[in-house]
DNA sequence: CACGATATGGAACGATCGATAAATAATATC
DNA sequence: GATATTATTTATCGATCGTTCCATATCGTG
Protein backbone atom coordinates (compact mmCIF):
# COMPACT_ATOMS: atom_id res chain seq x y z
CA UNK A 1 0.00 0.00 0.00
CA UNK A 2 3.12 2.69 -0.02
CA UNK A 3 2.41 2.58 -3.57
CA UNK A 4 -0.87 3.69 -2.99
CA UNK A 5 0.26 6.15 -0.61
CA UNK A 6 3.20 7.60 -2.86
CA UNK A 7 0.63 8.14 -5.78
CA UNK A 8 -2.75 9.35 -4.64
CA UNK A 9 -5.79 8.09 -6.09
CA UNK A 10 -7.96 10.14 -8.15
CA UNK A 11 -11.15 11.09 -6.42
CA UNK A 12 -11.87 13.74 -3.89
CA UNK A 13 -9.32 13.47 -0.98
CA UNK A 14 -10.73 13.02 2.57
CA UNK A 15 -11.03 15.84 4.26
CA UNK A 16 -10.77 14.79 7.60
CA UNK A 17 -8.04 12.16 9.76
CA UNK A 18 -9.31 8.95 10.07
CA UNK A 19 -7.23 8.34 13.24
CA UNK A 20 -8.15 12.05 15.01
CA UNK A 21 -11.82 10.19 14.29
CA UNK A 22 -10.82 6.98 15.42
CA UNK A 23 -9.47 7.96 18.71
CA UNK A 24 -12.40 10.32 19.55
CA UNK A 25 -14.58 7.43 18.42
CA UNK A 26 -12.69 5.27 20.85
CA UNK A 27 -13.14 7.49 24.19
CA UNK A 28 -17.31 7.81 23.06
CA UNK A 29 -17.56 3.59 22.99
CA UNK A 30 -15.39 3.05 25.97
CA UNK A 31 -17.38 5.44 27.54
CA UNK A 32 -20.70 4.76 26.40
CA UNK A 33 -20.81 1.16 24.99
CA UNK A 34 -21.82 0.39 21.20
CA UNK A 35 -25.14 0.08 21.66
CA UNK A 36 -25.90 3.50 23.88
CA UNK A 37 -23.74 5.72 21.11
CA UNK A 38 -25.54 7.03 18.34
CA UNK A 39 -24.25 8.18 14.78
CA UNK A 40 -25.26 11.12 16.09
CA UNK A 41 -23.28 11.26 19.17
CA UNK A 42 -20.45 9.98 17.09
CA UNK A 43 -20.99 13.24 14.47
CA UNK A 44 -21.01 15.73 17.37
CA UNK A 45 -17.93 14.31 19.04
CA UNK A 46 -15.69 13.75 15.49
CA UNK A 47 -16.77 16.95 14.03
CA UNK A 48 -17.18 14.59 10.97
CA UNK A 49 -20.45 14.54 9.20
CA UNK A 50 -22.25 11.19 9.00
CA UNK A 51 -22.06 10.45 4.90
CA UNK A 52 -18.32 11.30 5.51
CA UNK A 53 -18.28 8.70 8.34
CA UNK A 54 -20.40 6.39 6.14
CA UNK A 55 -18.06 7.21 2.83
CA UNK A 56 -14.98 5.90 5.18
CA UNK A 57 -16.33 3.35 7.30
CA UNK A 58 -19.24 1.64 5.67
CA UNK A 59 -21.74 1.72 8.83
CA UNK A 60 -21.54 1.65 12.26
CA UNK A 61 -20.44 -1.58 13.10
CA UNK A 62 -17.54 -0.81 10.10
CA UNK A 63 -17.03 1.66 12.41
CA UNK A 64 -16.50 -0.16 15.89
CA UNK A 65 -14.69 -2.69 13.67
CA UNK A 66 -11.75 0.07 13.10
CA UNK A 67 -12.21 1.62 16.60
CA UNK A 68 -11.36 -1.76 18.49
CA UNK A 69 -8.38 -2.21 16.06
CA UNK A 70 -7.25 1.70 16.92
CA UNK A 71 -7.53 0.95 20.49
CA UNK A 72 -5.98 -2.71 19.88
CA UNK A 73 -2.80 -0.67 18.41
CA UNK A 74 -2.53 1.96 20.60
CA UNK A 75 -3.99 1.01 24.22
CA UNK A 76 -3.53 -2.60 24.13
CA UNK A 77 0.14 -2.27 22.97
CA UNK A 78 0.80 -0.61 25.40
CA UNK A 79 -0.70 -2.55 28.05
CA UNK A 80 0.97 -6.03 26.85
CA UNK A 81 4.12 -4.35 25.97
CA UNK A 82 5.79 -6.05 29.24
CA UNK A 83 4.46 -9.49 28.50
CA UNK A 84 6.30 -9.16 24.84
CA UNK A 85 9.23 -7.79 26.39
CA UNK A 86 12.02 -10.68 26.25
CA UNK A 87 14.66 -9.07 29.03
CA UNK A 88 11.83 -9.56 31.42
CA UNK A 89 11.28 -12.66 33.65
CA UNK A 90 7.85 -14.77 33.34
CA UNK A 91 7.27 -12.48 37.09
CA UNK A 92 8.20 -9.09 35.95
CA UNK A 93 6.73 -9.41 32.67
CA UNK A 94 3.08 -10.16 34.54
CA UNK A 95 3.73 -7.69 37.52
CA UNK A 96 4.21 -5.46 34.65
CA UNK A 97 1.03 -6.11 33.12
CA UNK A 98 -0.64 -5.98 35.85
CA UNK A 99 0.50 -2.47 37.07
CA UNK A 100 -0.09 -1.08 34.17
CA UNK A 101 -3.19 -2.57 34.08
CA UNK A 102 -4.11 -0.80 37.53
CA UNK A 103 -2.70 3.00 36.31
CA UNK A 104 -4.27 2.30 32.50
CA UNK A 105 -7.72 1.15 34.01
CA UNK A 106 -7.97 4.66 36.69
CA UNK A 107 -6.25 6.61 34.33
CA UNK A 108 -7.90 10.38 34.80
CA UNK A 109 -7.93 11.32 30.87
CA UNK A 110 -9.88 8.13 29.45
CA UNK A 111 -12.71 6.18 30.43
CA UNK A 112 -12.42 3.93 33.04
CA UNK A 113 -11.22 0.32 33.09
CA UNK A 114 -11.04 -1.11 29.67
CA UNK A 115 -12.52 -0.88 26.15
CA UNK A 116 -12.40 -4.46 25.23
CA UNK A 117 -14.30 -5.64 28.17
CA UNK A 118 -16.82 -3.14 28.53
CA UNK A 119 -17.55 -1.48 25.25
CA UNK A 120 -20.24 -4.59 24.20
CA UNK A 121 -20.62 -6.45 27.58
CA UNK A 122 -24.21 -7.22 26.17
CA UNK A 123 -25.69 -6.09 22.77
CA UNK A 124 -28.89 -6.91 21.42
CA UNK A 125 -28.82 -10.16 18.52
CA UNK A 126 -28.42 -7.74 15.63
CA UNK A 127 -24.68 -6.74 16.99
CA UNK A 128 -24.14 -10.35 17.50
CA UNK A 129 -20.98 -9.71 15.06
CA UNK A 130 -19.12 -7.03 17.01
CA UNK A 131 -19.45 -8.70 20.11
CA UNK A 132 -17.62 -11.82 18.29
CA UNK A 133 -14.87 -9.16 17.43
CA UNK A 134 -14.26 -7.96 20.80
CA UNK A 135 -14.45 -11.22 22.22
CA UNK A 136 -12.16 -12.49 19.63
CA UNK A 137 -9.71 -9.93 20.70
CA UNK A 138 -9.96 -10.72 24.33
CA UNK A 139 -9.35 -14.09 23.51
CA UNK A 140 -6.46 -13.86 21.65
CA UNK A 141 -4.82 -11.56 24.47
CA UNK A 142 -5.71 -14.39 26.89
CA UNK A 143 -3.71 -16.81 24.86
CA UNK A 144 -0.95 -14.50 24.48
CA UNK A 145 -0.88 -14.33 27.99
CA UNK A 146 -0.72 -17.79 28.47
CA UNK A 147 1.70 -18.29 25.55
CA UNK A 148 4.48 -16.43 27.47
CA UNK A 149 3.55 -17.98 30.66
CA UNK A 150 4.63 -21.51 28.91
CA UNK A 151 7.77 -20.33 28.00
CA UNK A 152 8.25 -18.79 31.13
CA UNK A 153 7.75 -22.66 32.48
CA UNK A 154 9.24 -24.20 29.80
CA UNK A 155 12.44 -22.21 31.45
CA UNK A 156 11.94 -23.27 35.05
CA UNK A 157 10.63 -20.06 35.82
CA UNK A 158 7.05 -21.67 36.79
CA UNK A 159 6.62 -23.87 39.61
CA UNK A 160 6.48 -27.68 38.01
CA UNK A 161 2.91 -28.52 38.97
CA UNK A 162 1.79 -25.46 38.25
CA UNK A 163 -0.66 -25.10 34.66
CA UNK A 164 0.46 -22.16 32.77
CA UNK A 165 -3.81 -21.94 31.40
CA UNK A 166 -4.85 -22.04 34.69
CA UNK A 167 -2.41 -19.25 35.48
CA UNK A 168 -2.94 -17.24 32.92
CA UNK A 169 -7.08 -17.48 33.23
CA UNK A 170 -6.81 -16.52 36.68
CA UNK A 171 -4.30 -13.17 35.70
CA UNK A 172 -6.37 -12.36 32.82
CA UNK A 173 -9.94 -13.01 35.17
CA UNK A 174 -8.01 -10.43 37.57
CA UNK A 175 -7.78 -7.74 35.00
CA UNK A 176 -11.05 -8.22 33.92
CA UNK A 177 -12.30 -7.42 37.31
CA UNK A 178 -9.63 -4.75 38.09
CA UNK A 179 -11.20 -3.42 35.00
CA UNK A 180 -15.13 -4.03 36.40
CA UNK A 181 -13.50 -2.11 39.90
CA UNK A 182 -12.01 0.84 38.32
CA UNK A 183 -15.82 1.57 36.32
CA UNK A 184 -16.80 1.55 39.68
CA UNK A 185 -14.33 3.95 40.76
CA UNK A 186 -11.81 2.21 42.08
CA UNK A 187 -8.27 3.91 42.66
CA UNK A 188 -5.15 2.95 41.35
CA UNK A 189 -3.70 1.96 44.68
CA UNK A 190 -7.15 0.18 45.49
CA UNK A 191 -6.04 -1.89 41.17
CA UNK A 192 -2.16 -2.26 42.70
CA UNK A 193 -3.21 -3.47 45.89
CA UNK A 194 -5.46 -5.67 43.60
CA UNK A 195 -2.49 -6.83 41.35
CA UNK A 196 -0.39 -7.37 44.41
CA UNK A 197 -2.73 -10.24 45.62
CA UNK A 198 -3.14 -11.70 42.14
CA UNK A 199 1.13 -12.04 42.31
CA UNK A 200 1.30 -13.17 46.10
CA UNK A 201 -0.26 -16.64 44.53
CA UNK A 202 2.42 -16.43 41.78
CA UNK A 203 3.53 -20.61 41.73
CA UNK A 204 7.58 -19.85 41.51
CA UNK A 205 9.96 -22.25 41.28
CA UNK A 206 11.76 -23.26 43.86
CA UNK B 1 -49.59 -4.70 53.25
CA UNK B 2 -51.02 -7.95 54.77
CA UNK B 3 -54.27 -5.40 55.25
CA UNK B 4 -54.31 -4.46 51.16
CA UNK B 5 -53.90 -7.97 50.41
CA UNK B 6 -57.00 -8.87 52.25
CA UNK B 7 -59.05 -6.21 51.23
CA UNK B 8 -58.49 -5.96 47.82
CA UNK B 9 -57.96 -2.46 46.50
CA UNK B 10 -61.14 -0.99 44.15
CA UNK B 11 -60.35 -0.91 40.25
CA UNK B 12 -59.53 -3.79 37.45
CA UNK B 13 -57.21 -6.18 39.20
CA UNK B 14 -53.90 -6.70 37.47
CA UNK B 15 -54.09 -10.13 34.98
CA UNK B 16 -50.66 -10.79 34.58
CA UNK B 17 -48.20 -11.61 37.21
CA UNK B 18 -45.85 -8.98 38.08
CA UNK B 19 -42.87 -11.71 39.37
CA UNK B 20 -43.17 -14.24 36.36
CA UNK B 21 -43.15 -10.91 34.29
CA UNK B 22 -39.65 -9.51 35.84
CA UNK B 23 -37.95 -12.65 35.78
CA UNK B 24 -38.57 -12.85 31.87
CA UNK B 25 -37.38 -9.34 31.91
CA UNK B 26 -34.30 -10.36 34.37
CA UNK B 27 -33.06 -13.06 31.67
CA UNK B 28 -33.78 -10.49 28.81
CA UNK B 29 -32.01 -7.21 30.54
CA UNK B 30 -28.76 -10.03 31.70
CA UNK B 31 -28.48 -11.11 28.39
CA UNK B 32 -28.89 -7.79 25.56
CA UNK B 33 -27.97 -5.01 28.88
CA UNK B 34 -30.20 -2.35 29.66
CA UNK B 35 -29.68 -0.25 26.60
CA UNK B 36 -29.70 -2.95 23.88
CA UNK B 37 -33.51 -4.21 25.23
CA UNK B 38 -36.39 -2.52 23.35
CA UNK B 39 -39.94 -2.45 25.14
CA UNK B 40 -40.88 -3.68 22.18
CA UNK B 41 -38.40 -7.28 23.25
CA UNK B 42 -40.03 -6.92 26.32
CA UNK B 43 -42.94 -6.72 25.37
CA UNK B 44 -42.51 -10.16 23.32
CA UNK B 45 -40.93 -11.78 26.26
CA UNK B 46 -43.13 -11.10 28.99
CA UNK B 47 -46.38 -11.19 27.15
CA UNK B 48 -47.61 -8.32 28.28
CA UNK B 49 -48.46 -5.65 26.52
CA UNK B 50 -46.74 -2.42 26.81
CA UNK B 51 -49.26 -0.08 28.34
CA UNK B 52 -49.50 -2.49 31.26
CA UNK B 53 -45.95 -2.66 31.70
CA UNK B 54 -46.35 1.26 32.05
CA UNK B 55 -49.24 0.56 34.13
CA UNK B 56 -46.70 -1.53 36.71
CA UNK B 57 -43.49 0.26 36.31
CA UNK B 58 -43.90 3.98 35.23
CA UNK B 59 -41.63 3.27 32.44
CA UNK B 60 -38.40 1.60 31.30
CA UNK B 61 -36.02 2.81 34.41
CA UNK B 62 -38.46 1.57 36.72
CA UNK B 63 -38.76 -1.64 34.77
CA UNK B 64 -35.53 -2.03 34.72
CA UNK B 65 -35.56 -1.19 38.75
CA UNK B 66 -37.61 -3.49 39.53
CA UNK B 67 -35.84 -6.30 37.96
CA UNK B 68 -32.61 -5.19 39.39
CA UNK B 69 -34.76 -5.82 42.95
CA UNK B 70 -35.76 -9.01 41.73
CA UNK B 71 -32.30 -10.60 40.76
CA UNK B 72 -30.81 -9.42 43.94
CA UNK B 73 -33.92 -11.42 46.41
CA UNK B 74 -33.52 -14.29 43.74
CA UNK B 75 -30.13 -15.02 42.14
CA UNK B 76 -27.98 -12.67 44.73
CA UNK B 77 -30.00 -14.26 47.90
CA UNK B 78 -28.65 -17.66 46.40
CA UNK B 79 -25.16 -16.07 45.60
CA UNK B 80 -24.13 -14.83 48.91
CA UNK B 81 -25.98 -17.43 51.08
CA UNK B 82 -22.87 -18.64 52.44
CA UNK B 83 -21.26 -15.03 53.61
CA UNK B 84 -24.19 -14.92 55.45
CA UNK B 85 -23.97 -18.40 56.85
CA UNK B 86 -23.09 -18.24 60.66
CA UNK B 87 -21.98 -21.53 60.64
CA UNK B 88 -19.25 -21.58 58.57
CA UNK B 89 -15.56 -19.96 59.00
CA UNK B 90 -14.51 -17.36 57.22
CA UNK B 91 -12.61 -19.16 54.55
CA UNK B 92 -15.57 -21.46 53.90
CA UNK B 93 -17.66 -18.95 53.52
CA UNK B 94 -15.74 -17.54 51.04
CA UNK B 95 -15.03 -20.31 49.23
CA UNK B 96 -18.77 -21.06 49.31
CA UNK B 97 -18.96 -18.20 47.19
CA UNK B 98 -16.39 -18.44 44.88
CA UNK B 99 -17.94 -22.06 44.26
CA UNK B 100 -21.46 -21.09 44.34
CA UNK B 101 -19.72 -17.78 41.57
CA UNK B 102 -18.56 -20.41 39.52
CA UNK B 103 -21.61 -22.70 39.19
CA UNK B 104 -24.20 -19.69 38.56
CA UNK B 105 -22.31 -18.24 36.25
CA UNK B 106 -21.74 -21.10 33.82
CA UNK B 107 -25.33 -22.30 34.76
CA UNK B 108 -26.80 -23.57 31.28
CA UNK B 109 -30.50 -22.21 31.51
CA UNK B 110 -29.61 -18.46 32.56
CA UNK B 111 -27.67 -15.70 30.50
CA UNK B 112 -24.02 -16.43 31.42
CA UNK B 113 -22.22 -14.34 34.17
CA UNK B 114 -23.33 -12.16 36.77
CA UNK B 115 -26.57 -9.66 35.91
CA UNK B 116 -25.33 -7.07 38.24
CA UNK B 117 -22.01 -7.16 36.57
CA UNK B 118 -22.90 -6.96 32.66
CA UNK B 119 -26.40 -5.70 32.33
CA UNK B 120 -25.35 -1.70 32.39
CA UNK B 121 -21.60 -1.78 31.78
CA UNK B 122 -21.93 1.32 29.61
CA UNK B 123 -24.92 3.50 29.31
CA UNK B 124 -25.80 6.65 27.38
CA UNK B 125 -25.59 9.66 30.24
CA UNK B 126 -29.54 9.37 29.83
CA UNK B 127 -29.37 6.45 31.41
CA UNK B 128 -26.88 7.22 33.89
CA UNK B 129 -29.47 6.92 37.23
CA UNK B 130 -30.12 3.20 36.25
CA UNK B 131 -26.08 2.77 36.14
CA UNK B 132 -25.74 4.38 39.68
CA UNK B 133 -28.83 1.77 40.78
CA UNK B 134 -26.68 -1.44 39.81
CA UNK B 135 -23.19 0.18 41.12
CA UNK B 136 -24.57 0.97 44.15
CA UNK B 137 -25.87 -2.73 44.61
CA UNK B 138 -22.31 -3.99 43.49
CA UNK B 139 -20.79 -1.42 46.26
CA UNK B 140 -23.40 -3.10 48.78
CA UNK B 141 -22.33 -6.46 48.09
CA UNK B 142 -18.88 -5.71 48.43
CA UNK B 143 -19.09 -3.94 51.74
CA UNK B 144 -21.18 -6.91 52.67
CA UNK B 145 -18.41 -9.42 51.92
CA UNK B 146 -15.79 -6.88 53.69
CA UNK B 147 -17.87 -6.59 56.84
CA UNK B 148 -17.93 -10.73 57.00
CA UNK B 149 -14.55 -10.87 56.60
CA UNK B 150 -13.78 -8.33 58.93
CA UNK B 151 -16.07 -10.13 61.72
CA UNK B 152 -13.84 -12.87 60.99
CA UNK B 153 -10.68 -10.90 61.64
CA UNK B 154 -12.33 -9.63 64.88
CA UNK B 155 -12.60 -13.45 65.94
CA UNK B 156 -9.16 -14.46 64.99
CA UNK B 157 -9.65 -15.91 61.68
CA UNK B 158 -7.43 -13.94 59.46
CA UNK B 159 -3.58 -13.49 60.22
CA UNK B 160 -3.06 -10.72 61.63
CA UNK B 161 -1.55 -8.44 59.17
CA UNK B 162 -4.37 -9.18 56.62
CA UNK B 163 -6.16 -6.03 55.66
CA UNK B 164 -10.15 -7.40 55.06
CA UNK B 165 -10.95 -4.74 52.93
CA UNK B 166 -8.24 -5.70 50.83
CA UNK B 167 -8.63 -9.18 51.27
CA UNK B 168 -12.49 -8.53 50.29
CA UNK B 169 -12.01 -6.21 47.05
CA UNK B 170 -9.65 -8.72 45.89
CA UNK B 171 -12.08 -11.58 46.20
CA UNK B 172 -14.68 -9.55 44.92
CA UNK B 173 -12.56 -8.35 41.66
CA UNK B 174 -11.68 -12.36 41.07
CA UNK B 175 -15.85 -12.42 41.19
CA UNK B 176 -16.68 -9.82 38.55
CA UNK B 177 -13.44 -11.34 36.36
CA UNK B 178 -15.25 -14.82 36.50
CA UNK B 179 -18.44 -13.17 35.32
CA UNK B 180 -16.37 -11.42 32.66
CA UNK B 181 -14.97 -15.43 31.60
CA UNK B 182 -18.19 -16.80 32.25
CA UNK B 183 -19.92 -14.41 29.22
CA UNK B 184 -16.89 -15.68 26.61
CA UNK B 185 -17.75 -18.87 27.76
CA UNK B 186 -15.34 -20.39 30.34
CA UNK B 187 -16.51 -23.91 31.74
CA UNK B 188 -17.58 -24.32 35.32
CA UNK B 189 -14.44 -26.01 36.11
CA UNK B 190 -12.41 -23.37 34.59
CA UNK B 191 -13.89 -20.78 36.84
CA UNK B 192 -13.61 -23.39 40.11
CA UNK B 193 -9.67 -23.33 38.67
CA UNK B 194 -9.55 -19.46 39.10
CA UNK B 195 -11.76 -19.71 42.25
CA UNK B 196 -9.26 -22.63 43.65
CA UNK B 197 -6.32 -19.83 42.51
CA UNK B 198 -7.72 -17.56 44.37
CA UNK B 199 -8.03 -19.23 47.75
CA UNK B 200 -4.57 -20.19 47.33
CA UNK B 201 -2.44 -18.54 50.16
CA UNK B 202 -5.45 -17.55 52.12
CA UNK B 203 -4.24 -15.71 55.25
CA UNK B 204 -5.25 -18.08 57.76
CA UNK B 205 -4.08 -17.25 61.62
CA UNK B 206 -1.70 -19.59 62.62
C1' DC C 1 -10.10 21.06 -20.26
C1' DA C 2 -13.38 17.27 -20.00
C1' DC C 3 -14.21 13.22 -17.69
C1' DG C 4 -14.18 9.82 -14.05
C1' DA C 5 -13.67 8.83 -9.31
C1' DT C 6 -14.30 9.84 -4.66
C1' DA C 7 -15.54 12.95 -0.64
C1' DT C 8 -18.52 16.36 1.61
C1' DG C 9 -22.67 18.06 3.93
C1' DG C 10 -27.40 18.98 4.59
C1' DA C 11 -31.79 16.99 3.93
C1' DA C 12 -34.55 13.23 4.10
C1' DC C 13 -35.75 8.30 4.34
C1' DG C 14 -38.20 4.12 6.58
C1' DA C 15 -37.91 1.85 10.87
C1' DT C 16 -37.91 1.77 15.66
C1' DC C 17 -37.75 4.01 19.99
C1' DG C 18 -40.22 4.99 24.70
C1' DA C 19 -44.40 6.54 26.00
C1' DT C 20 -49.40 8.00 25.95
C1' DA C 21 -54.48 8.42 24.52
C1' DA C 22 -58.87 6.64 24.29
C1' DA C 23 -62.23 3.19 24.54
C1' DT C 24 -63.40 -0.61 27.11
C1' DA C 25 -63.31 -3.86 31.05
C1' DA C 26 -63.31 -5.49 35.79
C1' DT C 27 -63.37 -4.75 40.16
C1' DA C 28 -64.84 -2.37 45.12
C1' DT C 29 -67.72 0.81 47.39
C1' DC C 30 -71.78 3.24 48.72
C1' DG D 1 -77.33 -0.23 40.36
C1' DA D 2 -74.47 3.85 39.91
C1' DT D 3 -70.00 5.58 40.62
C1' DA D 4 -65.09 5.58 41.22
C1' DT D 5 -60.86 3.37 40.54
C1' DT D 6 -57.56 0.82 38.19
C1' DA D 7 -56.13 -2.34 34.31
C1' DT D 8 -56.13 -3.76 29.48
C1' DT D 9 -55.76 -3.30 24.56
C1' DT D 10 -55.02 -1.11 20.31
C1' DA D 11 -53.65 2.73 17.94
C1' DT D 12 -50.88 6.51 17.79
C1' DC D 13 -47.57 10.02 19.13
C1' DG D 14 -43.07 12.86 18.66
C1' DA D 15 -38.35 11.83 18.75
C1' DT D 16 -34.46 9.36 17.37
C1' DC D 17 -32.36 5.66 15.07
C1' DG D 18 -28.96 4.07 11.16
C1' DT D 19 -28.51 5.01 6.63
C1' DT D 20 -28.98 7.01 1.90
C1' DC D 21 -29.88 10.69 -1.54
C1' DC D 22 -28.47 14.46 -4.09
C1' DA D 23 -26.10 18.51 -5.30
C1' DT D 24 -21.67 20.10 -5.06
C1' DA D 25 -16.60 19.88 -4.52
C1' DT D 26 -11.93 18.25 -5.36
C1' DC D 27 -8.80 15.73 -7.04
C1' DG D 28 -6.06 12.56 -10.98
C1' DT D 29 -5.88 11.24 -15.70
C1' DG D 30 -5.86 11.33 -20.67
Amino acid sequence: MTETKARRRAGRPRVFDTDAALDKAVRLFWQRGYEATSMADLVAETGVAAASLYAAFDNKAGLFAAVIERYAATFSVHLYAPINDPALSTYEAVKGLLERAASSFSEPGTPAGCFMYSAAAAVSPASAAIECLLRDKRIAAEALLIERLQRGAAQGELAANSDPAVLGKFINTVMEGMSVQARDGATINELLSIAKMALDRWPAAI
